[in-house]
DNA sequence: AAAAAGCTGTTACAAAAATTACAGACAACA
DNA sequence: TGTTGTCTGTAATTTTTGTAACAGCTTTTT
């Protein structure tokens, strides 16, 4: 069942071999909407392989606040919990699942072994940092070079894709965390979205009609 | 003469053996401000391990709009660059010589070989990128959860304790495009911070009293 | 020396975002 | 069924940021 999911997602990236290492190796661990997989200052001792559902990544302040960095979706793994475990350091980011996810947990052992090991290996890891710094500069841009109505938007349509529907099932409030602004905030610029015909507005519930 | 300064800098990290490949494969390159180590969308097939001087990197948009992300002192690298080579893409930032510099560059086969051969350069690599990463997060946090002022203030004593000087020599025009915003505004935060005792202002240069 | 170009301070105004407050709608539940 | 808590829409106000315009300097160029 699980080298199953493996090969399907990691099938095309990694030779046989390596699969069965994989398996043989890695704890299998299911998680349920809401659940955190890393928390602020914790210390993480494995490598998370995302087999199936999608992962949130959010930055806190000392204050409270939070912003959303980037989505990880099955195939990916997390930069961050590379960092955390070779570096032997506190997360500075809380992971939180989005949608129902299974992963494997690799062993940081195991992970530095297989560098040298193995070369789609190796790529896979640098791979995936540089996937990380570019999501970086992307939520970057969106910082520093959208409005909020912008930003408001492109977090609508980011999940759409991400979650392969057109409706969102979130609370304004919920929102407003996401992108570190006030509820009232995002309520008048959906509002504005809706009046566009890009939007339609329910409660707990958005359809995103344009994306 | 390069050797020299290249066990001073990284004498401490690698071994006898792996500084002396990196002076025989090394280009030694020299630099003055203000000019562009890495431009935005292009190649590059070297990754720059820095010996004197500083340099910034920047972010641009469509737009022509600037942001400056970090700085980059003697004794680093730039993740970027190893994005940029091992990925073979175009790259995403622009870096700029802000202190008159002195570095040499490694060709990508010989940075990947030495990645399983010497263990102090793959902890070296990776260290790399867990910085790398953790500038980004600060850049994003004051970013998103910083006033202009404080950003501006940050930016300020920022550039202080990098050059090792209380006298900065920019013009508000020039802090306003690494920060993103008008020149008025600049003009107006550093009064105020002027008024509070925390600078005092000159033409084309700025003494920070406090850090 | 005169002219041009660049830098700074300031004013007035517009736009964007944050804050406070409150009312109506809906859902959960006793 | 009535109460409670949550979610949404909206209005009024303040703070922050962006824009345009201009005067007074200093530095550079002619």
């Amino acid at each position: 069942m699980v080298p199953q999911k493996l090969k399907d997602n990691y099938g095309f990236l990694f030779e046989e071999e390596l699969i069965e290492e994989i398996a043989e190796v890695g704890f299998y661990q299911c998680m349920k909407r809401g659940e955190k997989l890393l928390e602020y200052g914790s210390y993480i001792k494995n490598m998370p392989l995302l087999l199936e559902g999608s992962i949130k990544i959010v930055r806190e302040d000392e204050d409270g606040g939070e912003l959303l960095l980037y989505f990880i979706e099955r195939g990916d793994t997390c930069a961050f919990s590379l960092t955390c475990c070779m570096g032997n350091k506190k997360s500075e980011i809380k992971a939180v699942v989005v949608e129902d996810a299974e992963l494997i947990l690799i062993p940081v052992a195991k992970m530095e072994e297989w560098l040298c090991k193995y070369q789609t290996w190796k790529n896979f890891v640098f791979e995936s940092y540089n996937i990380r710094l570019e999501e970086m500069l992307m939520t970057i841009d969106t910082l520093a070079f959208m409005k909020m109505d912008e930003r408001l938007y492109k977090f609508l349509t980011d999940k759409v894709k991400l979650i392969g529907s057109t409706t969102i099932t979130n609370t304004h409030q919920e929102i407003a965390y996401n992108l570190h602004t006030s509820r009232v905030v995002v309520s008048r610029l959906l509002k504005k979205l809706e009046k566009e015909g890009k939007i339609k507005l329910f409660r707990n519930k958005i359809e995103v009609l344009e994306f």
